[in-house]
DNA sequence: GTGAAAGCGCTAACAA
DNA sequence: TTGTTAGCGCTTTCAC
């Protein structure tokens, strides 16, 4: 089925087809004509033909480290809800936090010549010069590009860390662990560092190296550094976990010790799945996930359209607010 | 960037390139130059021109209904490893459940002539057929398609919903209700009829209307079943979830009403996401989520090599072996 | 084994 | 407003 065909029924040239597809102005006479013959003939314009043809195309491409988090879920369901409105689809990758992963993934969106592309990058100097020089625009989303020029959509994770420790730190917590993902990943150091700064304003003589863990960003993860840290010759109080899935590992850990966050304080930086289930007494700083997909898909396609406006690092969600997670410590 | 550029520094024809591009035979000399020259000229093929050329893609299209649901999730990255590993790339839509959103993308796979479909359909009676007239195979996933001669992989859903309730039987608990989907939908269905089977083997004269519940696949259906169950006159003393967020919900609820699963009885088919916070006692079927998924590619990737043998069903996990979560009973 | 040439289905000048 | 025509970048006969 092709447009001349379609053309040949309705009596038209293929020209005519085209733009009564395209929406450009034609005898409104024609177009139910051609329609009907699209119709009758159960003609789909060739995307391939039309993408050839004009060097665009409505795909765009999303590239996520863990699709299986329930964080990057929500966030591509921002981002595909997003792009769907405007009449794009969404061509999903998962990296596996691996540069290779997703140095492929960013190969097929280039020989795809996807519309654009929105990466939460595997690391924080991940090659997107390729795309960028085809012109295909690229919106980084939860972490920045160092060795790029693009829009970044992120989270103030320092001031996350921040947050998340002093309302340890109110409750009377003292020796408060940090828990963050691998270091030299910028996202946990950041988280890090608000930890690290809310305990040393609070007690500049805070030993903090010693309470300081990084761990692989899963349950288990979560897990094994909890053990270490109880293991220590003087154990941590309190726990700030920055990822949600190690926050899981942690409490799980938590729980078979046969301690409670009302004891033994927990905040997490993130949203844990299913929060019904989880013990009471732990303190949670919600992360605007579907939004930060949202604001991605949106500067992307302002981009597609043609904004060439220097770019912007907008930053979601702050001020924070943690929120406790049942009822007071006194109950 | 094209393949005459290529070609001209290389001091081929575009042939010869388009020839070292996809592994036709050429002297072997020729081929360093000419992947010299495409690396350095940062040549990338261009995939529409060659999908409008060839007639065929890469990329196949995943449809599911529940993107933050972690059984889709864990099905899609089954899906996306097996594709990769194949030289495929995925494109993801979100059917929501809706009939709308699911013609849609459906709508996007035909323009885009997409190699091929996984659909994990919104009904039974989902429109596959323009695909198929186009020749773009199309896999049933997790439910079948009853207006289509196409492939399934799925689950046998009766079987779970009976082993789940015999388990239960077997603790001792007599009055077990039922939460499961929407009704009339496939594997609602078929799992509330696995219940009724084993409830009325094991006591013909049991009432299984009074203790069917049909709610939305969401953490709040699962709750407010509950809450409904409780309220009748004899309440039920176990319960049979048939889906993983539902019972997520009716676990939430029975635990603020205080009860244990050692108390009341709660058996789910489908796994519970860090099902290490959950309260223990329950009784879990695991569903093989990824497996399905990878199956399923499996099968398109099949269907897209030339596979002309008549459509299969696929069924995978049975026979079902409940688990225990936590300590047994006497504990 | 290699190259020249045609054409996949569409859009966009340009001409009428 | 509509049609004619050329060409997007690639693959693939068909000659050589």
């Amino acid at each position: 089925m092709t447009i001349y065909e379609v053309a040949a029924k309705a009596g038209v040239s293929a020209s005519t087809v085209s733009r009564v597809f395209n929406g450009v102005k034609v005898s409104p006479e024609l177009i139910p004509l051609v329609r009907q013959a699209a119709q009758e003939l159960d003609f789909t314009p060739n995307q391939s033909a039309r993408s050839l043809r004009t060097r665009t195309s409505d795909v765009i491409g999303l590239i996520v480290a863990d699709i299986e988090n329930p964080f990057f879920t929500s966030l591509a369901r921002g981002v595909e809800d997003t792009a769907r409105a405007a009449g794009y689809s969404v061509m999903l990758g998962n990296s596996d936090e691996e540069e290779s992963k997703e140095r492929e993934y960013l190969d097929v969106a280039l020989s795809q010549r996807l519309a654009g592309v929105i990466i939460a990058p595997a690391t924080d100097h991940s090659d997107v010069s390729t795309l960028l020089a085809q012109n295909c625009p690229v919106v980084a989303v939860d972490r920045t590009l160092a060795d790029a020029d693009v829009d970044s959509v992120i989270v103030n994770n320092a001031a996350g860390g921040r947050a998340a420790t002093d309302v340890l730190l109110q409750q009377g917590f003292r020796r408060i662990a940090c828990v963050v993902g691998p270091s030299s990943t910028q996202t946990a150091d950041d988280r890090a560092r608000g930890w690290h700064d809310a305990m040393t304003k609070f007690d500049p003589t805070f030993d903090a190296d010693a309470y300081l863990m990084h761990a692989s960003n899963h349950v288990p993860g979560g897990r094994e550094a909890f053990g270490l840290l109880l293991a220590l010759p003087e154990p941590p109080d309190a726990i700030f976990v920055g990822h949600n899935l190690m926050a899981i590992g942690v409490l799980e850990a938590l729980v078979e010790t046969g301690r409670t966050p009302y004891e033994f304080g927990v905040s997490v930086f993130g949203d844990l799945p299913f929060v019904g289930l989880v013990p009471p007494g732990i303190h949670l700083i919600s992360l605007p996930a579907r939004e930060l997909g949202e604001m991605a898909a949106r500067v992307l396609l302002e981009r597609i359209a043609g904004d060439t406006q220097p770019p912007r690092t907008i930053v979601l969600g702050t001020p924070w607010h943690p929120r406790l997670i049942g009822a007071p410590r006194s109950a």
